[in-house]
DNA sequence: TGGAGAATTATACGAATGTTTAGGCTCTCT
DNA sequence: AGAGAGCCTAAACATTCGTATAATTCTCCA
């Protein structure tokens, strides 16, 4: 009963920029769910809720933006904890806390943490959404930079042995003469390599080349 | 009274790779402010103590690693107004909030401004310290890109208008001949431009010159 | 065993780059 | 007016880069 909320069929079309996102809502009290849910709803927002912080680590992540809303204090996993696996997992969804009875040390620990927000009851609805704007559209910014990341790299997986170490020393700056006494090859034999790699990392200059080696934090280890 | 107070002559040399620091202490309380320099000096930390952030304010930041210790409640500009005063005359120094009487809304709002720690009296001797440490840590590399970046620009500097120009259209990956048509030059004056770059900005590669507009942020801006 | 397909090299040529030498032009400062 | 500085171009040359064609060697697989 406390599994993924009915996400409004309504197809509403965000007005904002960053498009459909879903909010992760974790409070043992059903009634908070709902009156959560409920609020999430109002402004278009996709909801997500569940009882427990196990619950919500047994499913996977969406691919849309989102952000979590939590009460720090849960059943088994508290939230805190939960931010703390959730690191450990590598998932790096944006937190928004609520709590009844914190004080100022979990809330240091939380946003230390990475935490979008701390809000303590009563708050306002509006402080909220505010936060869930916030939380949402850093995610969002943070997806948008790792499916960049993952583009080039999936490029850079294609590139056999020797072109990803021609990749590298060129990106370093060397010339193809330099590369080719780096890696005990013919000149030739590097600028063959050199127009396979621009031309499967889909580089149209040196330029573009050098920045994706930069983002991919290529750097050429010079061993000797 | 409050003013700096005397720095220890000792010259004692810092085990840690960071170097000399100075602790900023803010603190209405004469003997707070006296117990907490005695705790820095105990462990080789140079140590500048005011009973007001107005009194801070007016001398001029250090050019080594430093941070802020101050309590959140004081006299005249409170702890969180002096924390946004510096953020708005772009002073980055990294602050550690101090409070014996604080809330959870007042640390959130300190930790999103970007606060390094948040402690609650009492506290212990070495959470502060770690706090410190970490907090000038953090100014230490900060200062680190900082003074590389603003070596950089101060080379860009040098370059005549032309110069700058046919920098950012090489760095954007423009050959010769489109920077030549971009700026409705010759090639061969291109060519004296870009070499006159290259030994400006010590660039000993198009790699090098492509990393340094990278960190300067230029990018060519196409106008049409 | 034959062949497909890599990894590598050679030759050759056209295009792009970098430097040097030499000059002309305009502006400013004295 | 003259000197200097910055801006612009030219010719010539050497170096580097990029690509196409062809050949060699090697492995893997049917």
């Amino acid at each position: 009963m406390t599994g993924r909320s009915d996400l409004p069929h309504q197809d509403v079309k965000a007005e904002k920029p960053s498009g459909r996102a879903i909010v992760f809502v974790i409070d043992d009290d059903v009634s908070i769910r709902r009156s959560l849910s409920n609020l999430f709803q109002s402004v278009n927002l996709d909801v997500a809720a569940f009882g427990s912080a196990q619950e919500m680590l047994q499913g996977d992540l969406p691919e849309v933006a989102s952000c979590l809303v939590l009460d720090v204090r849960l059943p088994g996993l508290s939230g805190l904890e939960l931010q703390t696996e959730l690191a450990k997992l590598n998932l790096h969804i944006p937190i928004i806390f609520i709590t009844g009875h914190g004080d100022i040390p979990m809330s240091v620990k939380a946003m230390k943490g990475g935490a979008v927000d701390f809000l303590t009851k009563p708050y306002r609805d509006q402080e909220l959404l505010d936060a869930v704007v916030a939380a949402t559209e850093r995610d969002r910014k943070r997806r948008e930079v790792e499916k960049t990341v993952a583009n080039l790299q999936s490029l850079y997986d294609t590139l056999s042995s020797r072109e990803q170490a021609v990749m590298k020393l060129v990106a370093a700056g060397l010339m193809n003469k330099q590369v080719a006494a780096e890696l005990e090859l013919a000149e030739i034999t590097v600028k063959i390599y050199r127009g396979r790699v621009m031309k499967k990392m889909g580089a149209r200059t040196l330029a573009d080349l050098i920045r994706m080696a930069e983002t991919l934090g290529i750097c050429a280890n010079h061993p000797e």
